[in-house]
DNA sequence: GGGTTAACCTTTTTT
DNA sequence: AGGTTAACCC
């Protein structure tokens, strides 16, 4: 087959990279280098050049936004639908894996999976069985002790023997915690990728099938890859040593969650004759971003070393606004995202990116005031909003009722006099008689462990779920889950909760049943349909927010900024303590993390980039004076341009106007102060720099426009 | 069992 | 500051 129509739109390198011969292939894409493009023009390499079966080749990313998004490329590119190919999350595919073999793998065929929310809540009644206080063991700081030991792939027997006191604890409190997922039959996210990987790992026909199935394997994001991860792919690929790895050590910024870009270098040695290809002409930002960014990341010790560049046009410079605190932040940027806007510019092409999620406060609330639509990305996701979750506890129900998680979050809600000291009994008696709490309950409530009150509530609850069940049974996915939001009394509650935020749940749960019905199961491995909803629910939590189209300005935090591109981003927030974050001050190594942070920030710009900082900031209700990031040190002064705001025509803030005066001789000038000068009228103070007989202040006449004066000479009268 | 106040915590996020 | 969660009282 002809496939010279996979080279046109590639470079030489990029080239090099789609065609290379089998074996292992290490692919460095600096940002903006066409990393995306090589992996789906390799695949359609592979498929139209080697005939290579889709059914044999195997696509890892970490998104499920990259991987349909890869799909559809693909599909695009060959022309049809690729059915068989598996591509998809780490976690989608082990989930699939588990599903598939979940007798091998040890787990019972309805298994559920927690998200990091029911995780906690499987870890605090795990504390509480061991009568561990919640103080003294933080819940959050556990999971992060047992998400971190999986991610590396060690479970409790391969813990160290521990001497101290607090790691014993520690230890004890994983051992139970992976006790109670195997009694609930419940499996986390770290657990899928761990067990996924031993199931290949100790079952070595499924193992040779699997290999011998994915004769080629590709990896996105290889730079966020944890021990565990590629632990995975390697299980995968050693027979066979067709890998594909794609990523970049610059981009590397979830080292706090266990990604290691140690695997980056361990590739070369793990797979001898790896071929690398260095991709680093950018077609994404002007040459003078590129300058700026390239100028940064040099400053960090530890990297493979690339230095991208682009035979594009020189673009403006840097620009760099100083704020007084972060509502004049938020007024500069705005303000110049209007006249952007104004421009011609659609409002998608401006992005406003932060450090921490906090930030976005102050822009929302001036983009508000100024009726400029915007999105802010982050934060609750659909199918992880608590109605969202109560009802699909009930779906669980009726498909397992068994599943004491699901149990434990509707048996009272909506609140039906099944308090906690019936629920202390019902537990209890589970406890002893080593069954699940339905079965407890059952047993309670015949044999008559509880008062006369608590039977009724308890038999009329598991009634009203076999009710449901009997009921619904026959209907279609989202008329069952339509019966049961009303039925169980989810939408009543709902509904009695005062104030918008009920009637906002209530929409959620009927956009709940919309959901189910665009959910299209694909029936592939005979798993039961409500099940296979459950778990995509559980691995594809959903948009932040429902889909609008309108033409919005993007408010994201750095970290979700990665992967994107935008023609004007804001890099704001440039404070030291703030970006590089105070905590990343500590700890060795964090510092070049956040550098990198600052790199993924200024490489998503195409063609303008502001970067800002506020002197000082009001932050979890205290005054912060702060300083230039370090960062901000690092781009060589040549690339950047100073800006001033064009547009201090309202009044400053009382406490602005009333600080820094620059003392002068006679007259000392403050911010905002109304001046008047013998040429040009009447004025206000912008801004004031120097000391002494080189202060200059800038003024904004009514009549003759901004001015710098030397205050010296100026002769400008207070009025 | 439900509602109200008091203490707490606050980087980044996907699965 | 602001939101959530835990203890506390009715």
């Amino acid at each position: 087959m002809d496939v010279s129509h996979l080279f046109n739109e590639l470079n030489e390198t990029q080239r090099e990279a789609v065609s290379a011969g089998p074996g292992p292939l290490l692919v460095l894409a600096g940002a903006g280098s066409g990393k995306t493009r090589v992996l789906t023009h390799r695949v359609a390499w592979l498929v139209q050049a080697l005939s290579v079966s889709p059914l044999s080749i195997l696509a890892v990313t970490f998104t499920n936004k990259a991987a349909n998004e890869m799909r559809g490329r693909i599909e695009q590119m060959l022309g049809y639908p690729v059915r068989g190919m598996w591509m998809g999350t780490f976690h989608g595919l082990s989930h699939r894996l588990l599903r598939t073999h979940w007798q091998e793998a040890g787990l019972k065929q309805s298994f559920d999976i927690l998200d990091s929310d029911d995780q906690l809540r499987v870890i605090r009644r795990v504390l509480k069985d061991l009568d561990l206080d919640e103080g003294y063991w933080p819940p959050r700081q556990v999971q992060w002790f047992i998400n971190g030991h999986k991610e590396e792939g060690r479970r409790t027997e391969h813990l160290p023997q521990q001497h101290d006191v607090q790691q014993v604890q520690m230890q004890r409190v994983y051992k139970a915690y992976e006790e109670a997922c195997r009694r609930f039959g419940v499996v986390d996210f770290g657990e899928l990728l761990l067990r996924a990987f031993e199931l290949l790992q100790n079952h070595e026909p499924l193992r040779e099938h699997y290999q011998r199935r994915f004769q080629h394997v590709l990896v996105d994001e290889f730079q966020d890859t944890n021990s565990i991860q590629y632990r995975w792919l390697n299980v995968l690929a050693e027979a066979h040593n067709n890998i594909v790895a794609v990523g970049d050590d610059d981009q590397s910024i979830y080292g706090w969650r266990g990604a290691r870009v140690e695997n980056i270098l361990r590739f070369e040695s793990d797979y001898p004759g790896t071929r690398v290809v260095r991709l680093e002409q950018n077609y994404r930002s002007t040459s003078m971003i590129l300058n700026a960014a390239n100028a940064v990341i040099d400053h960090n010790q530890s990297r493979l070393g690339k230095k991208l560049w682009t035979d594009g046009e020189a673009g403006e410079k840097i620009k760099l606004y100083t704020a007084f605190n972060e509502v004049d932040e938020a007024r500069f940027v705005v303000d110049r995202a209007q006249a952007w806007v104004g421009t011609g510019q659609p409002r998608q092409s401006i992005a406003i990116l932060y450090r921490s999620n906090a930030q976005s406060r102050v822009f929302e609330e001036i983009l508000l005031d100024m009726g400029i639509p915007y999105r802010v990305y982050g934060g609750l996701r659909f199918f992880e909003r608590s109605e969202i979750k109560d009802a699909l506890a009930y779906l669980r129900l009726l498909a397992d009722r068994e599943s004491d998680p699901a149990f434990e979050r509707v048996v009272n809600v909506p609140s039906r006099g099944i308090g906690n000291r019936t629920l202390d009994a019902i537990r209890g008696h589970a406890r002893h008689s080593e069954q699940s709490l339905w079965a407890a309950g059952l047993s309670l409530c015949t044999g008559g462990g509880l008062s006369a009150r608590a039977t009724t509530a308890v038999t009329q609850f598991m009634q009203l779920i076999d009710e449901l069940d009997r009921k619904s049974a026959h209907l279609s996915l989202s008329e069952r889950t339509n019966v049961v939001i009303r039925r169980s009394g989810l939408i009543e509650h709902f509904r009695k909760e005062k104030g918008e935020k009920g009637e906002a749940r209530i929409e959620n749960l009927e956009e709940l049943v919309n959901a189910a019905g665009n959910f299209n199961h694909d029936a592939d491995e005979g798993v039961d349909e409500l099940l296979s909803f459950l778990s995509h629910a559980a691995l594809e939590a959903g948009e932040g927010q429902a889909e609008d189209w309108e033409d919005c300005v993007q408010l994201m935090s750095l970290h979700s900024a990665k992967g994107l591109e935008f023609p004007l981003v804001f890099l704001c927030g440039l404070e030291e303590g703030l970006f590089p974050h105070q905590r990343s001050l500590q700890e060795p190594g964090r510092l070049e993390e956040e550098r990198r942070l600052c790199y993924v920030g200024m490489t998503r710009a195409m063609r303008s980039l502001y970067v800002t900082y506020a002197e000082s900031r009001r932050l979890h209700g205290r005054d912060l004076y702060t300083s230039p990031s370090r960062f901000l040190r690092e781009i060589p002064s040549e690339l950047v341009e100073e800006v001033r705001s064009a547009v201090l025509t309202r009044p400053l803030p009382a406490m602005l106007a009333n600080q820094s005066p620059v003392g002068s001789g006679s007259a000392a000038m403050k911010l905002g102060a109304r001046v008047r000068h013998a040429k040009f009228g009447d004025g206000m103070v912008l801004n004031l720099e120097g000391q002494g007989g080189h202060a200059r202040v800038q003024v904004n006449f009514e009549r003759a426009g901004s001015k710098w004066l030397v205050l010296a000479y100026a002769n400008l009268e207070t009025i």
